[in-house]
DNA sequence: TTTCATGCAAATGATTTGCAGTGTT
DNA sequence: AACACTGCAAATCATTTGCATGAAA
């Protein structure tokens, strides 16, 4: 299997901040990348544990992932899942048909927090915005099957 | 320990499903109730175990309570935490300093996450938005302290 | 070589389930 | 009396940790 170009890109980062390239590792980033949308931590551990890559190792990794801002976690659905995304902040569109998951940057959305916790009397330190539905497509194949 | 309005208040909800209404149940309710913020089902176990109530019983309780509508799971801190609610829909303000959880309704929050699934593409369904941050009272402190 | 990462298996922590006894209706 | 509800303990599930071995710098 050819390293995709976010492969290359993730391989990078770790790199710059001195953490070993390791063949668990990239498996891992590889396995992560390769699916689209929202995983779990147990469905990276079935696929790579065949191929010998111990459950604590990809725990590790995933976690290394996302304090490295490479892998967010979802929480919308009471389980953990993770995803791929970009560095700046951005908000996520998860679609309960396919988990695939779509980032959105909006300034909109800073806004509102903003003026939501002032009108509390809050000092926002973060917040987190999921939204959950269908995308085009399975809205397409759900329209079809009802 | 009198019953507060809140307490009062579930319990018809209870009834009026034909939820039977038994003491460990109310044990569950009550001390809920009693806490302002967010808090673990472990905290109720913790709290309600001296007082004979099985750790099963606080889960599906609490389980129950959520699904009445009573109860919301928070998850932004990637533990489950539990706070009481209204029925409307809502957000949450989570304090990290004292952990005081204050619902928000917000007519523009609600149009802002149409418009941005819209804009996607998709259709929303759902949506989970929660803002961490200091209240006012835990700000003044932090101000006091630093 | 030195240090960090790995796999394994055992440990943890949270939540769920099976079941026989108990309380509500 | 009938049946839902309960406590208990054991079972699950996800995640973490201890540790001796193996690989990267």
């Amino acid at each position: 299997m050819e390293p995709t170009a976010t492969d290359v890109r993730i391989r990078g980062q770790l790199n710059e901040r001195g953490i070993r390239d390791t063949a668990p590792r990239r498996a891992v980033v590889e396995v992560a990348v390769r699916r689209r949308g929202r995983f779990t931590a147990n469905d990276i551990v079935a696929e790579l544990a065949p191929r010998g890559v111990g459950r604590a190792t990809v725990f590790r990794t995933l976690d290394l992932l996302v304090d490295l801002g490479i892998l967010a976690r979802l929480h919308s659905d009471s389980h953990h899942a993770y995803t791929v995304c970009g560095t700046e902040h951005h908000h996520h569109l998860v679609c309960v048909g396919c988990d695939t998951v779509a980032e959105i940057v909006s300034e909109s959305a800073e806004r509102l927090v903003q003026q939501i916790a002032q009108d509390a009397g809050f000092q926002a330190e973060g917040h987190l915005l999921e939204i959950v539905g269908l995308c085009e497509t399975c809205r397409a194949s759900a329209a079809g099957s009802t």
